[in-house]
DNA sequence: TATGAATGAGCTTTCATTCAT
DNA sequence: CATGAATGAAAGCTCATTCAT
């Protein structure tokens, strides 16, 4: 729960109802990261904000207004994260190394953003799609990533074409995936993708593939 | 639902029990596949195949075993349509941009897969970890990528020490990723991800990343 | 299960037949016994009966025709056992011990007895009442007991204008209720009240309280 | 439902809580009495107690606890009963003759006592054994009854060596199984045992067994 | 005689939500 | 601002019973 949430709040209100909507958003990103939309439980969501669940009704309106709620949080925390970045001041493959490390550690330290996006997709993005929020926080980070790919470009060290959104999913892809479906692929292959070593190998093979894929030959 | 459904069937019976099964499972696999584990309706699920709900206790015993054998006729599945690809008989480039196209339209031509997966993950593959069948569908798909790459080292063409795990969870996650959270990535950029323009571009930028990565400088 | 149940199953029938019905009514016997009516379950008296579900209805048409033939074969049981005491060819109080000492007995070795007439009582005897066997099997004892009442008072060693019918039902009384609530019993007296030497004090003081009655001052 | 039910209740509620409570109680008693546990049926405790049935499961959690508490609440109300015989305040004998009295008294007016403990033996006692309320209602009538039994034999009247728990057991007895099993008694007997005369003679046959029995010869 | 397949009705329980204060 | 009481709808699941062979 970060600054960002308290944006969204009624102005003139007492710490009491912000301090009850702030436990509510954060005992409901834990349960709906957890159970997803449909297994998620108010009354368990009530019950670890250590409120009235009737509370939830009175700031939230619905189980489906709290879930935006939630999301949109989520979205404006990795947009405040990402803000710091700088990647502008880094050399190119600086850059982009920079921010492919960055998206691994966040998605590692914030399990829930993944579990969360997933539960979205699931039902078809139908929440975000009618959050106004959501589109004023449009990342500039795409942009940031053109000109990044522009400089490397003419200083000769980047392949030309790089389509920034491709490689943004990209970038996203190699560390979602593996994290997302961890518990799935250990299963499989029968091997604990967890530890700290097979994090780091897998961020490294990450790093490969990307700088692989942005450098010329 | 092919063929390894029946394989697990005990084998005098008559053909309606086979059918209502089979049914069941296909109504299993759609509903799941929409809703998730909680959010799926056993009584859709039965309306759909056109069977009493009852029968789904009959054979499957509970919500969560049904959902098991829904994963593990999906896994049965992408594992027949694995060993069509026949990758030890092809140059070691062209096994790699096969191996990748095959994920990425499979994929598209099977999206409950990526769901399933999702909701599976969700519940940190609980389902899956019981499975004795999973572990017997061992895919040798991971061998036959180890062999194409040491294949491709020794002609010159690849670079060494590409760990095949890594390399094929790869392959996965540029597709999976994209497809997977469609939804959310059409929401925050404002661009229709799901055109047939889209996904030729998608699948372009995919094996110019993997291809980039495998083959040498 | 005794003889008395073949008499009941209709004459030309082969041995299968009959050793099909017997499982099933030793199964319900069990069954009923140990859930009550309601409780027990048609599935598992098939399943420990080792035979087809079909058939119980094929043989007993329903569940409570089924309770009301496990009744009364358990009654047919008692009433053969009580035939063999020969209460007439004992000395009046030997005889009245006897008795007090058969049921204690019988009562221990037959707690199925015990619960089954529970439950019918429950049911306020709705399936004894409609049951024609029942009333065929009418018990000669209470005639012998009167004959061994009216002996002992002739003798001189008992008191006059004993009740056969109260008698027998008290010495029933002071053995069914120790036997048939002894869990709650133990629970609210936190006393293990069915250890060797609380059985035998308990008869013990069922023969004292009985002969104390019926011997003259 | 007595004034013992309120003690359990959490103070700060409001009236209708209580109200909610005791009339499921109440309702609850008169079903499983009626039923038995499995017999019984949640919907028909709720219409009867014109609540809502989710009600229950809010108060109660389950039909098992909810049996338990019918069965605390059904032993609360006897103790408070037996409490007011003050048998210490009389002659031996007379004592004696009280406690029978009201036993079998006490039997025929709360008929539900009766069908209510033959379900929880039937279940082994499994929910008493859990209760903790149960264990604090200890009963003082044994003691009592045991100061009793002293008092007659120092005065000359009682014989020796009486266990307060095999005479409580036995008046009990001879109460409960003619009350309990008076359907099945009836119909085996071909006699109503449910008349006033057939009650005044019973319980005048009961008193001379016990009598008959704690009297010294 | 025997059985596997199938079902309608109804069970206990759950859940998001609203009422009343 | 906050809460305990209450509910309608529907969920997963069960059960005695019947169908079809």
């Amino acid at each position: 729960m970060t600054t960002q949430c308290k944006k969204v709040l009624a102005e003139p209100r007492s710490r009491d109802a912000d301090r009850s909507q702030l436990a509510i958003l954060a005992s409901a990103r834990d349960e709906f990261s957890r159970y997803g939309l449909a297994g998620a439980r108010v009354d368990r969501i009530a019950e670890n904000a250590k409120l009235n669940k009737r509370l939830i009704y009175y700031y939230f309106t619905s189980k489906d207004d709290l879930f935006l709620a939630v999301l949109e949080g989520t979205y404006a925390d990795i947009r405040e994260a990402e803000q710091k970045l700088h990647l502008k001041e880094l050399a190119p493959a600086q850059a982009i190394r920079r921010l492919t490390e960055f998206t691994w550690e966040y998605y590692i330290e914030h399990p829930e953003f993944l579990t969360l996006l997933n539960s979205e997709n699931l039902h078809q993005a139908r929440h975000l799609m009618r959050s106004e929020r959501i589109r004023e926080m449009n990342s500039p980070l795409i942009q940031t990533l053109g000109e990044v790919l522009e400089r490397g470009r003419k200083e000769g060290i980047f392949r030309g074409g790089i389509d920034p959104i491709q490689l943004y999913i990209s970038i996203a892809s190699l560390a979602y995936f593996y994290l997302s479906n961890n518990h799935t692929l250990s299963a499989v292959f029968g091997r604990n993708l967890m530890t700290a070593k097979a994090h780091s190998e897998r961020l490294s093979h990450i790093c490969d593939v990307i700088l692989g894929y942005v450098l010329r030959d």
